[in-house]
DNA sequence: CGGGAAATGTTATAATGTATCAAATTTTCC
DNA sequence: GGAAAATTTGATACATTATAACATTTCCCG
């Protein structure tokens, strides 16, 4: 069996971004959703890797690309991939990367490599209902969790252990 | 008993201000960083309220006393706050508020009210808890913890349903 | 009181995100 | 099919948040 999560380990990173794309136009087909082609490539670019990635760096590639890109464009795209679940916004780091769940109605959870940069999203039901709970003990009717972890990922880890 | 936490009723401010102002002297004394006037008037900006306060915000009102203060003075100023556990930054929202489990080292978890924009800093060791199993589960490494939730505080919860 | 470290002042700039309005495209509905 | 409405995109400008770099001052310690 393997013992570390997909982003913290070599895999046909090609499949992770067809699976995405796929779900994504299965997604918004369901959803009555327009993926335009700017949407689905900015979608793709974030998929690029399981490293988050700035609205400036999708918008550089963008450019690189010949596209007449601004800002809002890009804005505008992750907003509306957001909307539909397709990617996450990390606020600890400003940057956006793919979902991993899309469709699945979750609260995600991600654990962030301070090293290599890699993000695993995770669904922890255990972590879910114990937020619920404490809130539900407030008083507080909860809308939206954000809930990153920064640390080392079991690699880099092992491999600061060696030195 | 009161059934709300405090940010979320009316409630002797000044107290918890003088409270944090004291904690903060007493925490700097004990490990012998300097609490400059500068970092205590910020800390002291910052708990005006149980909202969040930008860092432009803090400028604002340096600037306004007179004070020649620069972007530079407060991020330092709440850099240094961040350093001792005095201040959190929230990372949802780029703004920043009082500690209020100082010296507690904890993992804090913020009750973010979209209505009145109060928020209850919690210590809730069964998210904590869990949240450290699931990173167990992934061989994840967790160092630093960003529990952010948005929502509804019971004040404003219990307005919205008697329009 | 002098030398080194810590803190602050100052200027400039980087990085991230939005407002606004015009133009083009797609959908809807007759 | 074609006109009106809604959605999407283009384009310019600007707002907000944060940091780099270096000079100056203040504080601590011997």
């Amino acid at each position: 069996m393997a013992s570390q999560a997909l982003p913290y380990r070599p895999h046909n990173h090609q499949a992770c971004v067809s699976q995405a794309l796929a779900d994504a136009r299965a997604i918004c087909r369901a959803q009555n959703a327009r993926l335009t082609p700017t949407r689905e490539r900015v979608l793709e670019l974030i998929w690029q890797s399981h490293k988050p990635l700035g609205a400036y760096d999708v918008l550089a590639e963008l450019t690189a690309e010949g596209q007449s890109a601004a800002p809002p464009t890009v804005y505008r795209a992750l907003d509306f991939l957001q909307q539909h679940g397709l990617v996450h916004r990390i606020a600890s780091l400003n940057a956006f990367i793919g979902c991993a769940h899309a469709g699945e109605n979750h609260t995600g959870m991600f654990l962030i490599c301070r090293s290599c940069g890699n993000v695993l999203e995770l669904k922890a039901p255990g972590v879910s209902g114990a937020i619920e709970d404490a809130a539900k003990a407030e008083h507080f009717k909860a809308e939206d969790v954000t809930l990153e972890i920064a640390g080392l990922c079991p690699r880099c880890h092992s491999e600061s252990r060696h030195d």
